[in-house]
DNA sequence: GAGGATATCGAACAGTAGTTCGATCTCATC
DNA sequence: GATGAGATCGAACTACTGTTCGATATCCTC
């Protein structure tokens, strides 16, 4: 996709000291509030109130406010791009990295809690291009760590009688929906959750 | 929570033959458009337009646009209470009565997929008194889910090193995520994909 | 200092939307 | 036939919203 101004205003538009750029400014905002109050129910000016600056601003930068809900799509999608090079970099026995993968994907889920909380309620407000695209891009993460879960099934193991997709399906539904309930100030941290999750996801692939 | 006007509506205005009481054609309407495009990106009028009435006649029924939305959702709770009742009524060993309830989450979640988007990406929407409401009827669901697992640990049928909330949690969050990618049209149908479901949770709670 | 580019403002524009309300129609009861 | 209640219509009301645009400020280069 181009660069948006804002990609690109980022940098020429930073402050020196403290104040952050506009465009972070908003982004901030944005992901405040469209987690909190969803995205619709956020006008723009709420939006610019929170980031201190005007609509005028907003819109040198962003080319609509759905271009600022994607800016926070992309991130997503460079966090979890991130992620996926981890796995694909990651050795030892089969076992122990679907383990570390998976507690991996709760961690970066609870870290990014409102990142995830938008991404699965607003993806409909994307135009369907752009929604073809972000499905494509989570599914190449999804996929990363199904091929884990094969090469497991392939070396016995885990077991072969379930496919790797249906697995992997269950266990990233599992943990996407966190957004829905879980809370930072509960009982149970991420990696605790993360250890759970990956723990019945291994008890459940044994031979 | 009082009857609505649509509730009272439905009886009185049925229509000889075929054609359904407006409430119902309301809803039906509300079910298809609020799980395509969203409650927000659904109109008013647009609503009307498709259950064949006017605004008026919709307000007639109806306090508002939220109070159509939040009768989708207690179309959700009367369905999962009755599911719930069915968990309840069970009998035989646990690890029967867990795998039927599994299978059984599942493929009434598949069953009603329009009403779980809706559910799931429109809470927000609803007021804080209705959302606590209906989190806390969902709540009531999902602890009888968890209390089958409690009832396989006490009997050792189960292992007992994993919270049963844990347990339960990451299975309703992979049951209701099904919304996202889930389509009656792909390979495999609401009982087989019950079938895994349960399975996988099955073998994840093997002492 | 002049000039150009970027950043930012905020009023105005061009609509859209949820809800209300007066009017009319239909049906049932007396 | 008269009356009353419920059902339904659709224009009007009362807002609100996303985006544009002309003006101004700031910064950098020459």
């Amino acid at each position: 996709m181009a660069e948006s101004a804002a990609d690109t205003g980022a940098a020429a538009g930073q402050a020196e000291g403290g104040c952050p750029a506009v465009p972070e400014r908003l982004l901030a905002a944005a992901t405040r509030l469209f987690a909190d109050r969803g995205f619709e129910r956020t006008s723009v000016q709420e939006l610019v109130d929170a980031a201190g600056v005007t609509k005028g601003a907003m819109y040198h930068y962003f080319a609509s406010k759905e271009d600022v809900l994607f800016a926070v799509f992309r991130r997503v999608l460079a966090t979890q791009m991130r992620n996926l090079d981890a796995f694909a970099a990651a050795e030892g026995p089969v076992a122990e990295r679907l383990r570390a993968a998976a507690v991996d994907v709760v961690e970066s889920t609870v870290a990014n809690l409102d990142d995830m909380v938008i991404y699965f309620r607003s993806l409909h407000v994307l135009s369907y291009e752009r929604q073809d695209q972000v499905r494509e891009e989570r599914r190449v993460y999804q996929d990363r760590f199904r091929a884990l879960i094969e090469e497991g099934q392939r070396e016995r193991v885990f077991r072969s009688d379930v496919p790797a997709d249906m697995v992997a399906s269950q266990y990233f539904g599992a943990v996407n929906h966190l957004g829905m309930w879980y809370r930072p100030d509960g009982e149970l941290g991420g990696s605790e959750i993360g250890g759970y999750y990956a723990d019945l996801l291994l008890a459940g692939l044994r031979p």
